[in-house]
DNA sequence: TTCCGACAGTGGGGTCGCAAT
DNA sequence: ATTGCGACCCCACTATCGGAA
């Protein structure tokens, strides 16, 4: 059979594109698969499911503009490909920029337009052919005659699908149950779906539930073996240089051979916490931690444990792993938590956790193992929403799907001393595609002033009710104040400009 | 037949490290 | 010294498919 090139892995990302049906994406991508040598099936999985093998490379939009004309005859090959993007990969200091333009420049001349287009997309992030890890998954089980619930629960335990799907390829079923949880290495993070509010999540849960404070930090998987410890984050990248107050608390444990998963968050000295800026700033910062555990120390509370004391816990229900946790690690160290079915009793809890200043609760089910991805909705978040009435001061024209609609909004509030709107920031989020064909029409014909290629400049006249979860601090926008996570609730007819919200009622919510 | 869980897509603000200017 | 880019922290919401009910 004929060896697949990277061309078929383009032919394929097209028929993807273009059949809307799952079952058919996964048939597709299985077909191909079947085709795949042992050796290239990893690069294969990792192309098709719109990753790298060598997960980040250093090349984005900017370095993928200006790129040289196709050539006619493909014949690339995926190891080809991959040695490439490895070399590109491994450019560093001065000259790299320029050095990793030319290997671009170099691969992009080397293939077809087709080729290129699916390279394009593939280095750009955005693959568009409606199939990641989830359909990639169902496609790893037909191409490998394995049942997708062991694709998935190995998926879990190895944190990297294209090593999973390639053992599921060369060893079928045998090769996935022998994916383990390994100290030292990141498994995939349980994630929470929300809930308007505390009722409506127990309900979700099926009545009784364990609720915990939700610190707005960064979220840790720890891992210990003997005196050796690795931090890691919800991408599964290591952090463990930068949280050395962390690697002490896990070290001062009696339990050598642990695997804890939390978040890390700066607190004041009156326990309050501080904005999350302050908490991301200093877990992304590299140089001088020493320094600066002085001056923004982190602590740490941990929620769940995946491994104990040598025993794996993850098939395990929530109140038998916590009851674990509880057993070897200090209750300072461990998130508040509170086990109740009554919804009165739930509400006042979380209106504690927010007057303390935390971000909202997470509910959740006692009876759910630790598990990412599709296995149900084991835990579910609940924070509190703030509303604004806003002015629409422009749009921008959206892309993919959204492409030849105004999109994206940018809100102002406005300044009673001046009788301006100053921007607070913009949101896509919230608008139906009937709404998206209305605010298009609409702002249209109240365009104004200096548009670009992407902004439409409008009047200032539609007011529009806007959902988010608090205010911070900017750098960029003029009022020094953002909105986070905005999203649009409903356009307010009823309302003039003149009765949109102001900035000093915004600059109440920053604290 | 209807309902609902899971996925993919569409982007948001902020900060860092690094290389280029 | 400043600016631009890439990466990665945090993330909400809608449309769609297809299995569950």
């Amino acid at each position: 059979m004929r060896r697949v090139l990277l061309i078929d892995l383009a032919r394929t990302s097209a028929s993807v594109a273009a059949d809307s049906a799952r079952l058919a994406k996964i048939g597709h991508i299985a077909e191909l698969l079947s085709r795949v040598r042992p050796e290239e099936a990893e690069i294969a999985i990792a192309y098709l499911s719109g990753e790298l093998p060598q997960r980040q490379i250093g090349v984005g939009w900017r370095t993928l503009q200006d790129l040289p004309e196709p050539r006619q005859i493909a014949s690339a090959s995926l190891t080809r490909i991959d040695d490439l993007l490895s070399r590109i990969k491994a450019q560093s200091g001065p000259g790299s920029q320029a050095a990793r333009k030319e290997l671009v420049g170099e691969l992009f001349r080397s293939v077809t337009r087709q080729e290129q287009s699916f390279l394009l997309r593939l280095l750009a992030g955005e693959l568009r052919q409606g199939a990641l890890n989830g359909v990639m998954v169902e496609a790893v089980a037909k191409a490998s005659g394995t049942p997708a619930a062991e694709v998935r629960r190995a998926l879990t335990l190895r944190g990297w699908l294209p090593a999973v799907g390639a053992a599921a390829l060369t060893g079928g079923v045998e090769a996935l149950r022998a994916f383990h949880l390994e100290v030292g290495r990141p498994v995939s993070p349980m994630l929470a779906q929300s809930a308007p509010n505390i009722p409506a999540a127990l309900e979700k849960l099926g009545g009784l539930a364990a609720l915990e404070w939700k610190l707005d930090g960064i979220r840790v998987q720890a891992h210990r073996s003997g005196s050796d410890v690795k931090v890691f984050t919800r991408t599964l990248d290591e952090i463990t240089a930068q949280v050395p107050e962390l690697m002490e608390a896990v070290l001062a444990l009696p339990v050598d051979d642990i695997v804890l998963d939390g978040e890390v968050i700066a607190l004041r000295p009156d326990g309050r916490p501080e904005p999350f800026q302050v908490t991301a700033s200093r877990v992304t910062s590299k140089i001088d931690t020493a320094r600066l555990r002085e001056t923004t120390p982190l602590s740490v509370f941990f929620f769940d444990a995946l491994r104990v004391g040598g025993v794996d816990l993850l098939d395990l229900p929530d109140s038998e792993r916590h009851a674990a946790l509880a057993r070897s690690v200090p209750a300072e160290l461990i998130t508040p938590r509170l086990v109740t079915s009554d919804p009165d009793e739930g509400m006042a809890f979380f209106a504690e956790v927010v007057r303390r200043g935390h971000e909202g609760v997470v509910a959740k089910s006692p009876n759910t193992p630790y598990a990412a991805g599709r296995r149900g909705a084991g835990w579910v978040k609940v924070k509190p929403r703030h509303t604004l009435d806003l002015v629409v001061l422009a749009a921008e024209w959206g892309h993919g799907r959204r492409q030849g609609k105004l999109s994206n909004l940018h809100l102002g509030a406005r300044d009673p001393q001046s009788g301006d709107f100053v921007m607070l920031g913009k949101t896509f989020k919230g608008l139906t595609d009937e709404l998206l064909a209305w605010q298009t029409e609409r702002f249209l014909a109240l365009a104004d002033g200096p548009s670009d290629e992407w902004v439409v400049r409008v009047r200032p006249e539609m007011v529009v009710e806007v959902a988010f979860d608090g205010v911070q601090r900017s750098p960029r926008y003029p009022g020094g104040m953002a909105l986070r996570f905005a999203r649009v609730l409903r356009y307010r007819p009823d309302k003039r400009p003149e009765d949109a919200d102001t900035v000093d009622s915004v600059r109440e919510l920053l604290f």
